[in-house]
RNA sequence: GCGCCCGUAGCUCAGUCGGAUAGAGCAUCGGAUUCCUAAUCCGGGGGCCACAGGUUCGAAUCCUGUCGGGCGCACCA
C-alpha cells in the first residue's frame, strides 16, 4: 500500500526495474544480486536530489567498468518524466535531479497518510516477540533498568511501524533464590509492622524502605499468626504477596516512562507447567544434555569449589567455552534451564524473537542462542532469535559513581528521575546514543542541564509549527495543498528532508537502532528552525504573509506536514509532541 | 588468562549493508530580536577518526595485531 507511494521506495523500485531490464538485455548477468544497490540522498546537496551506487556495485558482475555501466542506466533514467537530469560522477555514482512535482507529490503523501506516514509493510506482518526490562521483582525500577526499558519499548514501536506484529513481553523471575530473599525481607517488615523490634536489616536481605508498606499490608491481612511459625509455613505466601506487590510497583514505574507490556510471563508458572522438564527430556533424547562434572573455573579461585555431577547442556558444541548446567545440585532449575524452556514457550506464538539485555549478561548470550537454535531446529520449527545488548549506564552523582544495588537500598529510581526531569527528557536521553556504546548518566548534571536537552529542540520545532498555525488562523489564513507551485527552493529542500522519514524508519527497524530516529528528528527540527528564521532576515520569506495568501497557504501546508512528520517520529520514541512550550 | 562491547574536535556524541571535502550539540569567539515563539538562527576557530599493518577503484566503517576503557568469565539472576 502506502510504502510504494513514498519517494525512496518509489525510486528504489524504479532502479530495480531498470536493472531487471538490463538483465533482460544481457548487459547484466541473470540473477545477479542487487541487495547492495542503494538509493540515498547525496551527502552534498549540490550533487542533486538522489544518488545511487548501482553502477559501482554491479560493474564487476557486468564485466565492465562502473562508468560504462552507469551510462546504460542513465539512458533509461532520463526517459522518466520525474527525472530532470542524471549525471555520472566520481567513481560511478549516478546523481539525479528530480522534477519539483516529485516533492509536491511527497508533500501530498504526507498529508494523505497523516499518522501513517513512515509506516511500511517491510515486516509483512511477521510476529515478533520483543522481551525487555524483565527486571527481577525485588524492588522498584532504578536507572540501571532504564536504558533497556526505553530502547526496548522504542524498538517495539519501530518494528510495529515497519509492519511487524509485535508482542511486548516481560519475563517475571519469580522462581529463583532472590524472591526467597525478598520474602524473608518482607517477613521482617511484617514483624516490624506488628510492633516487633527488628533492629538492623541483616546482611543479605533487602534493606530498602519500599518493603515497609508490603509488611504493613501483610500484617493487616494476616495478623500475627506467622510471627512464630517456621519459614516453610510462611515463605510461599510471603513470596507470592511480595512479588505481586513488587510487580505492581514495577508496572507503575514503567507507566511513568510510558511503557506497557502485553504479556507478563511468570517463571514460576512456567516451571509449574513442567516446561523445563519437557525441554530436558527432549534434549537428553537428542544427546544435548548429559550428566557430567564441570571443571574448576579458570582465572578465579573458589575456596568452596568441589566437583558435582549435574545435568549439563552441550553448549561447547555451539562455541561456548563450557557446558552449562540446567539444574542445580538441589534439584531446582538454574536460570538457564528455565530460560531455554521460556524461549520455546515464546516461540509458540511468534515468528521471531528479540531479547533486550543489559551488557552484564553478555556472557550468557551464546548458550541461550545455542539452546534455542538446537531446540527449535530439532523440533522442526526453527525460529530467528536475536539478543540485543544495551551497554551499561554508568550512574554518577556529581561525578561520583552512584550506587544502584537494590541491596544497598540507596539508588536512583526511575520514579525519582522522571519526577525530576520528566519522561520525555529521560526517554530522549536514552535514545540519543547507539545502544552498544556505554554511557555516563550524571543525575545532578541531567537535572541541571535538562533545559538544554535536545528533546526540547525537537519539541520546540513542533510547538513553533502549532503556534504558527494558530496565528495564521487568527489572521484568516489557511494551509492549502492547491498552491504548491508557489513554493521555492527553500521549501522543496525542506520537503526532501521530510521525505527521508520512511527510509529512516525502515533502516532503524532493520538495524534495531531506534536512536537513528532521534537523530533524524533533530536534523529535521534543525532544518525547520533554519527555514523559519529565514523570515527574520527577509520578511518576504515568512510563513504568514497576509499580503500574499496563496504563498502563505503553500507554506502553511508545508509547515503543517513537517509537524506531522515530527509527530510521527516522536510517537515512535514515546515522546510527547507538545503544542506549546 | 579467556570472551563480548567501545575508542571520532577541549567535553558529550552522530556518521547509512565500504562511497564523494568526516558532521552536530556543549564550550569558545563574532553577529541577528520594534518583525510568524531568540528554548531560535547565521558565521569563525578547533581532527594523525587510539596506534601499526592488511584487503580494494575507494576504509572512521571490513580483517589481524598492539595499547587504553567498560562488562562478563557460578549450581547467582
Amino acid at each position: 500500500m502506502s510504502e510504494n507511494n513514498t519517494l525512496y521506495a518509489g525510486f528504489s523500485a524504479k532502479i530495480d526495474a531498470i536493472l531487471a531490464a538490463l538483465e533482460a538485455e544481457a548487459v547484466l548477468p541473470a540473477d545477479c544480486p542487487r541487495t547492495n544497490v542503494s538509493v540515498e540522498p547525496p551527502r552534498d546537496p549540490s550533487h542533486g536530489d538522489l544518488a545511487t551506487n548501482a553502477a559501482m556495485v554491479l560493474a564487476k558482475q557486468a564485466k565492465t567498468n562502473p562508468r560504462a555501466l552507469a551510462e546504460k542506466i542513465v539512458e533509461k533514467l532520463v526517459s522518466d518524466p520525474h527525472v530532470v537530469s542524471a549525471e555520472i560522477a566520481g567513481p560511478g555514482f549516478i546523481n539525479l535531479k528530480l522534477d519539483r512535482s516529485v516533492w509536491e507529490n511527497e508533500l501530498s503523501q504526507i498529508a494523505a497518510q497523516g499518522d501513517a506516514y513512515g509506516k511500511s509493510a517491510m515486516g509483512q506482518g511477521r510476529r515478533v516477540n520483543v522481551e525487555y526490562v524483565s527486571a527481577n521483582p525485588t524492588g522498584p525500577m532504578h536507572m540501571g533498568h532504564c536504558r533497556g526499558a526505553v530502547v526496548g519499548d522504542a524498538l517495539a514501536s519501530l518494528l510495529e511501524s515497519a509492519g511487524y506484529d509485535v508482542v511486548r513481553e516481560y519475563y517475571v523471575n519469580d522462581a529463583g533464590g532472590q524472591v526467597d530473599v525478598l520474602a524473608r525481607s518482607a517477613f521482617l517488615r511484617y514483624k516490624e509492622a506488628l510492633g516487633h523490634d527488628i533492629g538492623e536489616i541483616p546482611e543479605g536481605l533487602y534493606p530498602g524502605d519500599y518493603l515497609k508498606p508490603v509488611g504493613e499490608a501483610l500484617a493487616k491481612e494476616l495478623g500475627d499468626r506467622f510471627v512464630e511459625e517456621p519459614e516453610e509455613e510462611w515463605l510461599p505466601i510471603f513470596r507470592a504477596q511480595a512479588v505481586s506487590a513488587m510487580m505492581d510497583q514495577i508496572r507503575a514505574d514503567l507507566a511513568l516512562l510510558g511503557i506497557r507490556h502485553d504479556v507478563f510471563a511468570s517463571e514460576a508458572a512456567l516451571q509449574l507447567a513442567g516446561k523445563p522438564a519437557e525441554a530436558e527430556q527432549w534434549m537428553r533424547a537428542h544427546d544435548l544434555v548429559y550428566d557430567g562434572v564441570l571443571e574448576q573455573p579458570k582465572g578465579k579461585v573458589l575456596d568452596d569449589w568441589e566437583p558435582v555431577e549435574l545435568p549439563l547442556f552441550r553448549s561447547t558444541k555451539f562455541g561456548d567455552d563450557q557446558d552449562r548446567p540446567i539444574k542445580k545440585s538441589d534439584g531446582k532449575w538454574t536460570y538457564f534451564g528455565a530460560d531455554l524452556a521460556y524461549h520455546m514457550q515464546k516461540a509458540e506464538g511468534a515468528d521471531e524473537l528479540i531479547d533486550i539485555w543489559g551488557a552484564d549478561h553478555a556472557g550468557t548470550v551464546k548458550r541461550i542462542k545455542a539452546a534455542v537454535a538446537a531446540l527449535s531446529e530439532g523440533q522442526g520449527k526453527p525460529i530467528p532469535f536475536d539478543v540485543k545488548l544495551v551497554q551499561m549506564v554508568q550512574l554518577l552523582r556529581n561525578g561520583e559513581p552512584a550506587k544502584m544495588s537494590k541491596r544497598s537500598g540507596n539508588f536512583v529510581t526511575i520514579a525519582d528521575m522522571v519526577d525530576e526531569v520528566g519522561k520525555d527528557v529521560v526517554r530522549f536521553s536514552m535514545l540519543t546514543r547507539k545502544p552498544d556504546a556505554q554511557m555516563d548518566f550524571d543525575f545532578a548534571k541531567v537535572v541541571e542541564t535538562s533545559k538544554e536537552n535536545p528533546v526540547f529542540y525537537v519539541q520546540y520545532a513542533h510547538a513553533r509549527i502549532c503556534s504558527t498555525m494558530r496565528k495564521a488562523a487568527a489572521e484568516g489564513l489557511a494551509p492549502s495543498p492547491d498552491q504548491m507551485d508557489r513554493m521555492g527552493d527553500d521549501e522543496l529542500a525542506l520537503i526532501s528532508q521530510a521525505a527521508q522519514f520512511p527510509r529512516e524508519v525502515e533502516a532503524a527497524a532493520k538495524a534495531c537502532e531506534p536512536h537513528r530516529i532521534a537523530f533524524y528528528l533533530y536534523d529535521l527540527a534543525s532544518a525547520f528552525h533554519s527555514y523559519y528564521n529565514l523570515g527574520n532576515d527577509d520578511a518576504a520569506k515568512r510563513i504568514i504573509l497576509a499580503q500574499q495568501p496563496e504563498v502563505s497557504a503553500a507554506r502553511l501546508f508545508l509547515a503543517s506536514q513537517i509537524g506531522q512528520v515530527l509527530r510521527n517520529g516522536l510517537a515512535l520514541l514515546g515522546v510527547e509532541a507538545v503544542e506549546e512550550l
